[in-house]
DNA sequence: CGCTTTTGACCAGCGC
DNA sequence: GCGCTGGTCAAAAGCG
């Protein structure tokens, strides 16, 4: 499960369950991208993750949509069980998880 | 057996 | 109008 067309990219567990539905390799950035779903009931949430073909270390992950269920990991122990509580969804693209290396220049190429 | 992952193809929108 | 890209789906195979 871990050979990304030659590229060994680990992506860092958020406790959800997800499910590669695609993977493709966008030229406007040179980099590959996965798509990833939440196999979870009634969750529509989707990830998306995206990293340079020659350097793994540019690991970027981006979280598309919210979770109506709480995480397996992140379980503060309340709010949760509900749908009704935005604060269980603390993932509403505002979560961009990085790899262990956060490209400083990741930023735009000119500005 | 169930589940997951992988690849190809298709479609739509936009730019010129 | 055409070309191109991005995004999603489907099918198949392998493993424990």
């Amino acid at each position: 499960m871990d050979r990304e067309a030659g590229n060994r990219v680990q992506l860092p567990e958020d406790g959800y369950e997800w499910k590669k539905y695609g993977q493709k390799f966008i030229k406007n950035i040179d980099k590959f991208r996965s798509y990833f779903k939440c196999q979870k009931a009634g969750c529509n949430a989707k990830k998306r993750a995206e990293w340079s073909e020659t350097e793994p270390g540019d690991l970027r992950v981006v979280y598309e949509g919210v979770h109506n269920h709480g995480s397996s990991q992140d379980q503060s122990g309340s709010s949760q069980s509900g749908a009704s509580n935005t604060s269980a969804n603390q993932y509403n693209l505002l979560n961009q998880v990085f790899g262990d290396n956060p490209p400083s220049d990741y930023r735009r190429s000119g500005d």
